[in-house]
DNA sequence: CACAAGTAAGTTGTGCACAACTTACTTGTG
DNA sequence: CACAAGTAAGTTGTGCACAACTTACTTGTG
């Protein structure tokens, strides 16, 4: 009815509709690594630091155990990392890399600026993009 | 290695972390009129034009029939939506809404402008930020 | 007009997201 | 120390996304 709503979804749509576009141009990039993006996500995490638990990965990418879990055995499957149960608290499980699983972060480092050539925006735009995204999503979490 | 794959990424992760918050807030509101965020999407592209052929509905939001079959049989059974073949051109699949579909719009339409309200930025930064958006994804798109 | 090329929708299969739940363990309290 | 409450990971089930393919129809060309 009023203008107020449309905008609302339309910001909605937009994040949505970027998001996917986004991926998608890193898709066949990734197809070379054999990973998807969210795989990717994971392997990031444990380049910049490994082993740790599921939960730990988790919150740094805001998923839950019912989509890592099964992520994360596609990703022992691959033979890039194991997990452990860990010896202190038997409920937590330790993801380690494999050698197989530090090596790629080699690879994952020649994946060209792929987003920012197909982008289309300065990189100062880029940047106000990533905070202004940075915020709305934390005032969301925020708002349950 | 460099900064720029960097902030390439994480421009990445940050649509993807912001789509899914976004969707996260409307989530309990389209709960209440029984549909999912995609459905929703399908719906306010029918309330604002029909009968659409799947193709249309596909060119609109981006989404190609591999998802929209199924989505469209879902939306039928709940009652808000007719799939009919064309008589003229046999191959197309025409979506009528029934009476229920049309006035689900009314119901859609007390949606409060819950990501304005949530999103602790003014009515101008979320302009802008549809705005960039929109010729992110624009860009990318033309990228391939 | 025959038939290759094109097109619209649907199907199959994989991998997320996420809700709701279960299992196995640990910690805090009386 | 017993045991309720809490916690970490996993499971089950639904619904997208998307690639690759199929089916059924239409259109353009010689």
């Amino acid at each position: 009815m009023t203008d107020a709503p449309r905008l609302d979804h339309q910001v909605c749509f937009a994040l949505y509709s970027a998001s996917r576009a986004a991926t998608a141009v890193y898709r066949p990039v990734l197809e070379e690594l054999g990973l998807t993006y969210p795989q990717y996500l994971v392997m990031l995490v444990l380049w910049e630091n490994e082993p740790r638990g599921v939960k730990e990965i988790g919150e740094e990418l805001g998923l839950d155990s019912g989509t890592l879990s099964p992520l994360l055995k596609r990703l022992e499957a691959l033979g890039l990392c194991e997990r452990r149960r860990s010896g202190e608290d038997e409920r937590r499980v330790a993801i380690h890399l494999t050698p197989a699983g530090r090596e790629l972060s080699g690879k994952a480092g020649a994946i060209p600026q792929r987003l920012a050539q197909a982008a289309g925006l300065t990189a100062e735009e880029l940047d106000q993009l990533r905070d202004t995204l940075g915020r709305l999503t934390a005032a969301l979490h925020d708002a349950h």
